[in-house]
DNA sequence: CGAAGCCTTGATGCGCCTCAACGTACGTGG
DNA sequence: CCACGTACGTTGAGGCGCATCAAGGCTTCG
């Protein structure tokens, strides 16, 4: 596909640091992909043939269980990395990246990750630095699970969707991508019933508005109180 | 302290595939210290002033929530790093690090670590191949707390516990480390009464036997069956 | 020998899952 | 464009898994 100009990326975090010209080169060998609401960008347990730049849209990384259930490991907002198995050693994708609205996305062959961390180590610094932490992401998130009781854990997953991809409006904080009951359950352990009565409950104090797949945050401080007040 | 000679470590997985030279210089540029049971190792939210290696030991990695509530994260056996904050661009430690016996640790300075990495690019590669696995790791038991009830967590965390850190005796597979009820609670996010009485069924069945700060598992099949056989 | 730490076991209650039924927005094809 | 099917959302009733509260026994160490 044809190429990008740097100006583009260049104020993207994996590219902090970088020459112009340094910049331009990674993106001469990259491909640029459409991939449709709903496509997969990558599947678990695929073979890792190449890493990931979110160009435009927001993508779930999505893990199923031996028995069919679902649970979404985060959330990829545009410019950030993603699919980057060869950067720790791994042969294979550990989940699967499913396109949460229109996307475009950057490809590289996996081959080349050596390549560039000896080339532009400002990127792989950068890149382990996602790593790191998304490490600590994970880990807050298994204390969340093993000390918190639903209702905080649903808070807080609201806000950090408010938090990363949130758009002001007139009415509040909107969580820009569809996002269904049942998403927010499996990002929080929980059923989809259960999501839905805190909701309708919040609904009704006033701290967000909601309707299908559409969540406003109206009152965050509210939502913060419940998530724990302490932090 | 002294210097310690390369032919130690140089089995050990962060140093696979490097020369024994270079092995014998980095050992030059760390300290050796010998940590107590029950002492600590690194401390959470403490700058990351070194990285390290257990040389001899066992260490618990252990978090503690605003409310005094603890999780633990992970055991570290022999032979493996850890608070390598600074390779992932994090300037403090994300949990504590606790001798759960006495320990022997190397500790190189956290400043010395982007030298190492240009120096010794196999020692880096094996230590992103390390937090690969520990990501994996993490994201696993977010999957397991989301999915699983707490008998399945519990006999899963006995038996990784046992593959760690298992040394073969007659009666079974012993787990070579002083583990509490409330040590096992605190890696499922469970109480150490629901513990006891899993243990107890489990003895009463013949599964395991167990008794003050010690677990030998008799029949890991059976609790492989528990944690879900599917896998 | 006392005290502290670890383990066990019972009784009780409630948070949340499960099962069930229905309402409502969307989009697709006749 | 309307009718239907499908996906999403709501709300109730019931029950169970596990936390919580409580009390007591058993090691280990100073």
């Amino acid at each position: 596909m044809g190429s990008l100009d740097a100006s583009l990326v260049c104020d993207l975090p994996p590219f902090e640091h970088m020459a112009r010209q340094d910049i331009a080169a990674l993106l001469e060998r990259a491909r640029s992909i459409r991939v449709e609401k709903g496509a997969a960008v990558f599947g678990q347990d695929e073979a890792a043939h190449s890493f990931f730049l979110l160009l435009d849209g927001h993508v779930r990384v999505v893990r199923v269980t031996p028995d069919g259930e679902q649970v979404i490991a985060r959330y990829i907002s545009s410019g950030e990395l993603m699919g980057i198995a060869q950067a720790l050693g791994r042969s294979t994708y550990p989940a699967s990246a499913i396109a949460a609205v229109d996307c475009v996305v950057l490809a590289w062959p996996g081959a080349m990750w050596t390549e560039v961390v000896s080339r532009y180590p400002g990127f792989a610094s950068n890149t382990y630095k996602t790593v790191g932490s998304r490490l600590q992401d994970a880990q807050d998130r298994i204390v969340e699970m093993a000390t918190e009781r639903v209702e905080q854990r649903v808070a807080n997953a609201v806000l950090k969707l408010a938090a990363q991809t949130g758009r002001r409006t007139e009415e509040g904080i909107l969580i820009d991508l569809p996002i269904s009951r049942q998403d927010i359950s499996e990002m929080t352990g929980t059923t989809l019933h259960t999501v839905s009565r805190l909701m309708s409950a919040w609904e009704a104090a006033g701290w967000v508005k909601s309707g299908r797949q559409r969540i406003v945050v109206v009152e965050g401080h509210k939502l913060m109180l419940l998530a724990g007040g302490a932090k």
